[in-house]
DNA sequence: GTTAGCACTCATTCATTTGGAGTGCTAATA
DNA sequence: TATTAGCACTCCAAATGAATGAGTGCTAAC
């Protein structure tokens, strides 16, 4: 597996890869040699193109057309083009923190801009809350036999639940409980709400339990992978625009993919448990390499952010093998700046 | 416009539309000659047709090819479909007034059954809330810079939005405002919130004027048609099932807008306020008759729910010209007997 | 008014042809 | 020994064209 190129098959596989990424057409001998810097005839080109073949970097799609990349060869390709970059890009912290009030929308905005700009398919998890910690929690009588519980996690994540009790609570009550849930459960992750801090509350509640429990339960909810398929997605008609992905089968695929978002939803969270094992910030899918059927046609760059404190989400840009991984790249170590200007623009709209 | 067709030419009509919902070819004269129960021969079929086509209930797609339905062709077809079934369907109230604790879920639930029933694109509108009133209000601090304002609207709907402030508040301000919002608002549609009621409540919050301006803002945004594009798709790729949407061109124009969602809420919207003078619960749209130039190769059925106290929302069912209307008129109907299963299950899974 | 019959029109399908792009190999060249 | 020119060969894709058949419109007969 580990094999050296020689400089000028290197020089020739790039110049392939390049070549297709911008058509989209199979490349043969002599446009490399016109079109690179190494002045070679396109007869030595066929040669080293033969060998490269061997090596498993290009194939044919027939006998006689010209070759296009194997998913070995677009690895090789993006492994040189990430490297050449730096690698993180944890550093949205600043923007997000506490300022915002409405994440959901800046994210919507995001993944807008980001398919756009690419005119790939984008797809972004809400940041996942399983580290996120508990700001604030309330309970209050809605009407005799409501009661809205809402909970408030870091990030000013909000999440509501009525609650429905069989007789009206006395404000005494509320005042009670309300105290109860705050002192034991502010600060705390969801992680650490374990049994035994939940049945000494419940204790402590007194006939009042299974309101807790429910309350409870809305903050579980929160961490709820049904209910934590917070996943944006815009673009997804883009794949038309390539026709290797438009005409294949899989194009509904895709597209139902896009509309049901478990399965995105399902992969970005992988990534980013790889993510957090391997930790280089920007990950490259090329086709069977994510463990999606659905994608085995594409690839997909993948970024993990992060919004202090463990609260991270993932980005998933989506295109054709042989998508402009440059470009993504950069668009991804742009976001940053992008972030910004989409929150002043969400500021001013909300004067 | 209102010409009269022979009992004959009718019932020709109908067997070609027919025969084409079902095959969606051209259907020509012999086969209706075989197929229809009045004994004719294709000759007369042929000859009864060419009227038809000048009158403009059909079309031929090339010379020497069979007939398909106009536009006005479906028109005749489904004004006689919906006149034989009674019209309205306005009768869910009892299941979901006030019971479930998150409307979101269920109307997922509803498009995904429409759309898996039918096989068709279904789209669905959260109630809008125009006329929905104001139950609960309530500020909390969250901590001293943040104050959290909840305000639930009938039907449980919740919105929450984060108020930055300069200083902390005390206690007793709070209490203050809380009372102040409640006795103001409770019970008050949002068209009912008007100036006058705003600057008297201004007034009355002597310094935190502005804390109130915020609150009423959050209660407006409940109604924002931006905020309020709560638009559930499910089955988009449904189109695909029919070849001619599919291959034309506006495939992907359909799908993009299942994905954008904005043109949908739009359309549902319009429809909704259609609905209110017309007043006929299931509303069938051929072709350009919507506005959507989306959907001018589709026909689209529309059908309007109710959950009491004008709180209204819209289901629509997209699919091409020849869709089953029969079936999905039906559909509709069952509706509310299947949203009482949907909700049962719901309520299990909630244990 | 209805029908049978026939000539005519197109879309579609299939096989065939053609052009061209690209390869692999071989022999010549530096 | 590495590079290159040249040529035969392969195979795809687009173009061509013939065959098929569904369906019509018209006319003449019933």
């Amino acid at each position: 597996m580990e094999e050296v190129l020689s400089e000028r098959k290197e020089k020739i596989l790039y110049a392939i890869i390049q070549n297709y990424l911008e058509t989209g057409e199979p490349v043969g001998s002599r446009t490399i040699s016109k079109y690179s810097d190494l002045n070679l005839s396109s007869a030595t080109i066929r040669n080293e193109m033969a060998d490269l073949e061997e090596l498993g970097y290009i194939v044919q799609p027939h006998t006689s057309a010209g070759r296009i990349p194997s998913d070995k060869g677009y690895r090789f390709y993006v492994d040189r083009l990430i490297t050449e970059k730096d690698q993180q890009i944890t550093d949205m912290k600043e923007f997000l923190e506490q300022r915002t009030e409405k994440m959901e929308k800046v994210l919507k905005k995001v993944v807008k801009v980001l398919a756009t700009n690419t005119e790939y398919a984008t797809v972004i998890s809400a940041p996942s809350v399983v580290r996120n910690r508990v700001k604030f929690v309330q309970l209050s009588a809605v009407d005799e036999r409501q009661i809205l519980s809402v909970v408030v996690m870091d990030g000013n994540i909000v999440r509501n639940k009525m609650i429905q009790v069989d007789k009206p609570l006395d404000n005494e009550t509320m005042l009670k409980l309300n105290m109860l849930l705050n002192t034991n459960l502010n600060g705390l992750t969801v992680n650490e709400i374990n049994l035994g801090l939940i049945s000494k509350m419940r204790e402590q509640a007194g006939i009042h339990e299974d309101i807790i429990a429910s309350v409870l339960n809305t903050v579980a909810d929160t961490i709820d992978p049904n209910e934590e398929l917070e996943v944006y997605t815009s673009g997804a008609t883009n794949v038309f625009k390539y026709p290797e992905l438009a005409s294949s089968e899989s194009a509904k695929e895709l597209i139902s993919a896009f509309e049901e978002k478990e399965v995105l939803a399902d992969f970005l969270n992988d990534v980013q448990e790889e993510e957090e094992t391997k930790g280089t910030g920007i990950q490259v899918y090329i086709g069977g390499e994510s463990k999606m059927s659905t994608m085995k046609d594409c690839s997909v760059v993948t970024a993990t952010y992060e919004l202090g404190d463990g609260v991270k989400g993932t980005i998933g840009i989506i295109g054709p093998k042989r998508m402009d991984y440059k470009k993504v790249v950069e668009n991804l170590k742009n976001l940053k700046s992008e972030l910004g200007k989409v929150i002043d623009q969400s500021e001013d709209s909300n004067r």
